[in-house]
DNA sequence: GTCTATACAATGATAGAC
DNA sequence: GTCTATCATTGTATAGAC
């Protein structure tokens, strides 16, 4: 618990109530869902009381909802700026997680929140268009899949199975980093892209 | 709901109040998850009392290590016998993927319930070795790869790559399956493996 | 904006009768 | 084995002072 009090606290300019509860907001309920989450423990974690949450926020669901929105601005813009890189379709996917990876590595607890949203029960939780985070991942693999093969670089499939190949791998990838850190050095993301690409058969 | 209490009671040789209770306890688990998931509501579902549930299970954390207990024994049977199928490696995956994806229709609630540990929140929940069930799988795929290395059809690349890539693959797909049934039609999945193998290379 | 104090429903669990 | 009735605890949320 003293793990997530440092992480909360870390950032000097941001300490100031709204700040501390939405961050203390995002690593709860990363870590413990948000049923599982009580509204006594984000308080006490973020060192203010109850009626800041809900003067802030309105209730626990207004906080949550204020984390995803928040998340989804940040993808927005990351994802722009992956749909203007040049070169060969692997490398700019290559380029791309490892963007993702660096802002993850900035903010796990949002990015698990998120993944646990996507993945795990969906019962109980505030309804909340999470997949519009994988849809525009999925937009993304595409349009970059897309103009790898006007290229000639890559063969003619459907692109839909291209994106659920690319994405598969890479959500399988952040959850190995999440359960076994040591297992997911930073290129074995990179081999696995280029051995998806490669395929299995003898040539 | 009454959906649910359908499902439930659908085994009409089953209907005595430890099944009952047990079954109406995978339905929410998997819906809800642990910590969203109330004893009232199971009790409910199932038809029986509170009482009864502390009876056969002696707390909320002792039915859901029952049921888990239970998922193991039947996985390990499927396996086993995957483990002896005959083929090229390429089939015998489809072949395995194909069983389980029956077994999933007969029990949507108890694999969906893993999948949501799996990749869902952990704290709050009991402690559960739940990545037995992934490093089992793990393992029986790497056994079929392996195989098909040693028959000659495949080229050899690490091991543990290709079970990532391919568990990461069915995990996805089942998840998408359980969220846009339409978009997974029988032979998607197939398709898949076989993009997997060959790659997306120009050859 | 932030606090103390508290309202009030829902929770997991049990005692004791049958 | 199964019930009714009830417990202590914890849950979200708010009133009202500063």
């Amino acid at each position: 618990m003293r793990n997530l009090m440092k992480e909360v606290h870390a950032r000097a300019d941001e300490q100031n109530a709204r700040m501390m509860t939405l961050r203390a907001g995002i690593a709860l309920f990363a870590e413990k869902g948000y049923a599982g989450t009580s509204v006594r423990e984000i308080v006490e974690l973020a060192g203010v009381t109850k009626p800041v949450l809900y003067y802030y926020f309105k209730s626990k669901e207004g906080l949550f909802r204020a984390i995803l929105d928040w998340a989804a601005e940040m993808q927005k813009e990351v994802l722009a700026e992956a749909l203007d890189s040049p070169g060969q379709a692997l490398n700019r996917l290559i380029d791309l997680f490892e963007k993702i990876h660096e802002g993850i590595r900035e903010n796990r607890g949002l990015y698990r929140m998120i993944h646990n949203l996507f993945f795990g029960p969906t019962q109980g939780v505030p309804s909340y268009d999470i997949e519009l985070f994988h849809r525009r991942m999925d937009d993304t693999i595409k349009a970059i899949y897309m103009k790898g093969v006007e290229q000639g670089e890559l063969r003619e499939v459907s692109a839909d199975d291209v994106a659920v190949l690319i994405l598969s791998l890479t959500d399988f990838c952040f959850h190995l980093d999440h359960l076994h850190p040591e297992s997911m050095n930073p290129g074995r993301l990179e081999g696995l892209l280029r051995l998806a690409f490669r395929g299995l058969e003898k040539r």
